[in-house]
DNA sequence: CCAAGATACGGAACGGCGTTCCGGATGCCA
DNA sequence: TGGCATCCGGAACGCCGTTCCGTATCTTGG
C-alpha cells in the first residue's frame, strides 16, 4: 500500500527491468483509456492499449482500485496538500473551504466515472474509497474546523459526510450539459453558512 | 411506454390468462427481490423467485427499466400527486417544497440501488431516468415557482438540476450509517433560501 | 559468456451476467 | 375437439472481470 521508494534511490532494483517498464507503460495506457472511455473501461482495452496481456495488469495492480489510485495519486496528493496552503493564504477559512472544495470538484468532474466508482459498494472499489477518504478527510476536517472556529459555518457537519456528498453530486457531471454539479455543490456549501 | 388500461376495463382481455398471471407474479417477485438484493439483483434471481424462465421476464418487460418502473409506478405517482396537495396545505411554498423533497428522499433511500440506477448512463436505464423526470420535474417546477414567487428562495434553480442533485445525494444512503443523505439534502435546500 | 533459477508474460479458461432465440407447451376459439 | 396464435423455458451467445499456468525473458553466479 505504501510506495516506499517513490523518489527512488536504487535499492539494487528489486524488480526486473521489463517489469518496471511494463508498469510505466500500463499507467500511461490506463490514463489514456480512462480519458477516452472513463474509469470503467474494460481491462482488456487497457491491456490492448499497452500491448500486454491482461495477466500483466493483474500482477502489477491486483485490483482495479489500485490501478485507478496509481493513475490519480499525484492529483489527489496535490489536492490534499492544497488544503493547508489555501487556509494560510485566504482571507477567511470559509473562502479557503470553498476554494478547496472547488478543487476537488474540478478534479472529479474531469474524470469520467470516477465519482461513481468512488461511491460504488463493489468490493473492488473499497480500497479506492478508502484511499480518497484517508487522504482527504483530514484535510477537509481541518478546513471545517477553522471555519467553525471563525463562526462562519454551522458546527455540526463532518468532513466524511461532506466529502461523500460532494462526490455524489459530481456523479454524471460532464455527461449531461443540463446538470451543473458545480452549482449544486455551491448551494450545499451555502447551506452550511450561518446566517 | 403508456399503460393505457391501467385501471383495466376488460377490453376483451387481449392477453392470454397465463400471461396476465405471470405478469403479476413477476411484479411481486421483482418487488421482493429488489427489497432483498437491491434493484441490481440478477435477472435470473427474479426469474427463479417467480418460478419462470428468464425469457418470460424479457417478454413482459423488454428492459430492466420497464420492470423497475412497473414495480414503483404507484409510489412515484403518489409522490407526484403529493406535490400540489402539499402546496395547498402548507403555510408557505417553501415548507411544501421541503416536505415534498423529503417524500422523494424517503422513497429513494428505501430502494437499495435505485438512486444509483437513476443516474446511470447505461442505455437500459434511459427510460427509467426519463420516466422519473417526466413525472416529477413538472411537480418540482411548480413548487419551485411558488417558492420563488413568495420570495423565499433564489430564482435561478431549475427543477431538473435540483432533482438530479437530490437523487445523487441519495446514492449509497442506507448502506453506510455514517452517511446521512437526508441531512445533506436539507443543507442543499437551505442553500436555496434567500437570506 | 553461459547455464540455471527466478521472475514476469500472454492469453486461454472459468464463472457470472444481460440478452436473444426458438422448439415445444398451453390457452383460446370455432 | 382440433387447429392456431400466443406464450413459456432455458439453452446459447457475447461481454466482462479474474485466475491460472505453460512459456519466454531477465538476472546472476560461476
Amino acid at each position: 500500500m505504501a510506495d516506499i521508494d517513490s523518489g527512488s534511490e536504487r535499492p539494487a532494483s528489486r524488480k526486473r527491468a521489463d517489469a518496471r517498464r511494463n508498469e510505466k507503460t500500463l499507467l500511461d495506457a490506463a490514463a489514456a483509456a480512462f480519458v477516452a472511455s472513463g474509469v470503467d473501461v474494460p481491462v482488456r482495452d487497457i491491456a490492448a492499449r499497452a500491448g500486454v496481456g491482461v495477466g500483466t495488469i493483474y500482477r502489477h495492480f491486483p485490483t482495479r482500485a489500485d490501478l485507478i489510485v496509481a493513475v490519480y495519486r499525484h492529483q489527489i496528493e496535490a489536492c490534499a496538500e492544497a488544503g493547508p496552503a489555501l487556509l494560510a493564504d485566504s482571507s477567511t477559512p470559509h473562502t479557503a473551504l470553498v476554494q478547496w472544495i472547488n478543487l476537488f470538484v474540478d478534479f472529479l468532474i474531469t474524470k469520467h466515472g470516477l465519482a461513481a466508482a468512488l461511491q460504488s459498494d463493489d468490493a473492488a472499489f473499497r480500497t479506492l474509497h478508502a484511499y480518497f477518504l484517508d487522504r482527504l478527510v483530514p484535510v477537509c476536517d481541518q478546513l471545517l474546523d477553522a471555519a467553525v472556529a471563525a463562526g462562519e459555518i454551522r458546527p455540526d457537519m463532518d468532513a466524511y459526510g461532506l466529502l461523500r456528498g460532494v462526490g455524489n453530486l459530481c456523479i454524471g457531471a460532464g455527461s449531461d450539459p443540463r446538470y451543473d454539479a458545480r452549482r449544486l455543490v455551491e448551494l450545499l456549501i451555502a447551506g452550511l453558512r450561518l446566517r
